[in-house]
DNA sequence: TCAAAAGTGTTGCATCTACACCCATGT
DNA sequence: ACATGGGTGTAGATGCAACACTTTTGA
């Protein structure tokens, strides 16, 4: 006595990272594989694949993100399950998570990736501001967590799930700047982040030019207490 | 070539309303089903049913509204993906949603399927804090959906979801201490909401007793704009 | 005229913003 | 020494909580 026949689940994940661009400003960029088979073959898509029967969505998101850039994301969140009975030309439900990378990480495994001479062929990172045009509504859903992660920003500390171990207060403060897309204060940053009691402050600095600037970490003690009831067993950090 | 075999999608619902207790306060509450059926047969769960192939999830969510209460409701929007593997003994993933109905709407539905005669026996009103023990993890569900409720209504106008075309300022403050748990202050929240713009004073007033109270709507003018870049195609507001 | 709710004013406190200013280091 | 980013201090604006106060009705 069970229904729902014919409709498919899919995961895919929005994965994002900040890349140091050109003229040395950090843009947000994530990787987009380029689709084989139709539909939509030659477009470019969201890294993604089917739920199977043993694994969680956030499983499955997870090992999609493994399979497509080799890394595991220091924060894994369910961003939305699209469902319109249009979006694709046979019926399917997708549930879609987005991913923070660390900007070293992901370099380093880019790297080895290259000499390793194994580098995936259809997979290529994007700046979110040059986007191609995406198959299924992939489009919207891209816009769809850039508007989370430039909301949640504000009130949690996700921007964190970008920067390495350790990090000066200017490096978070880029951070912040790349995904709200404005200028803030030094000043101002450092007493809000400070007094918000989200950073450990080191005794190591960052030398190299000018003054000395202190390094700070995580602090995990604090919960991310932005997910309600659904705690660590739905939102993956690292 | 396609895979995700096995799973099935379900749609349920979180149906919230304010109910006027014994004490003559307001009270959150929800209706609840009780299963005729393994798993969990003789145990009360969130009304719900499968995704079926024609109706996107939204779609499905009002039209298990409609079979459950035979009302449409006043907001309408996802809440999660649910999908541990776990969860249920066949491979069930869940995409719940959180609606909202006024609360003279339910009152007078209730009214009129009990002069019916039809009143469904299986179907029952719970104050959300005097709920029973649930089916599957809609215990936990429903926490998140009265978290996001709680959440929500600091930033957002939900609130004007369960209460009738036209209100006082006092019935607003009232549906708002109901949800948050505390007394407001009527001259701040006053202020607070008039600053916010959301609210059209109408020249009508509320008689009866003592002083006269204006009456005010909802200013469908003003955007919900906390959804983002998904627009009303994904919440139903009424 | 009195009780009670509607509605207004005011004060103090916390927070944010802008920006002046001092500090420490590489060149 | 000086340019530059790290870091501190501070005055004004803004927002919010608390609460005194006035207004308007039913009884």
């Amino acid at each position: 006595m069970t229904q729902s026949g014919g409709i498919q689940v899919a995961v895919s994940t929005v994965i994002l990272t900040l890349r140091r661009g050109e003229d040395g400003s950090a843009v947000l960029a994530l990787p987009l594989v380029l689709r084989t088979r139709d539909p939509y073959a030659d477009q470019w898509a969201l890294p993604g694949g089917w739920l199977t029967a043993a694994e969680s969505p956030v499983d499955a998101a997870a090992r999609t993100l493994a399979e497509t850039t080799g890394l595991s994301p220091s924060y894994l969140e369910q961003l939305y399950a699209f469902g319109a009975v249009d979006r694709s030309p046979t019926r399917v439900v997708s549930i879609v998570y987005w991913a923070l990378l660390r900007q070293d990480d992901v370099t380093a495994q880019i790297a080895a990736h290259r000499a390793s001479g194994r580098a995936p062929e259809n997979v290529r990172w994007f700046d979110v501001d040059e986007l191609p045009e995406l198959a299924f509504d992939h489009s919207r859903i891209i816009d769809y967590a850039l508007w989370r992660l430039r909301n949640k920003v504000g009130y949690s500390r996700v921007a964190q799930g970008f920067l390495p171990e350790e990090f000066t207060l200017a490096e978070l403060r880029e951070a912040y700047e790349s995904i709200l897309g404005r200028q803030l204060d030094p000043a101002n940053f450092r007493r809000q982040v400070e007094a918000a009691g989200n950073l450990i402050p080191t005794d190591r600095f960052r030398t190299g030019s000018h003054r000395p600037a202190r390094l700070y970490r995580d602090n995990t003690d604090v919960e991310l207490a932005d997910r309600g009831p659904l705690g660590p067993e739905e939102t993956s950090t690292r």
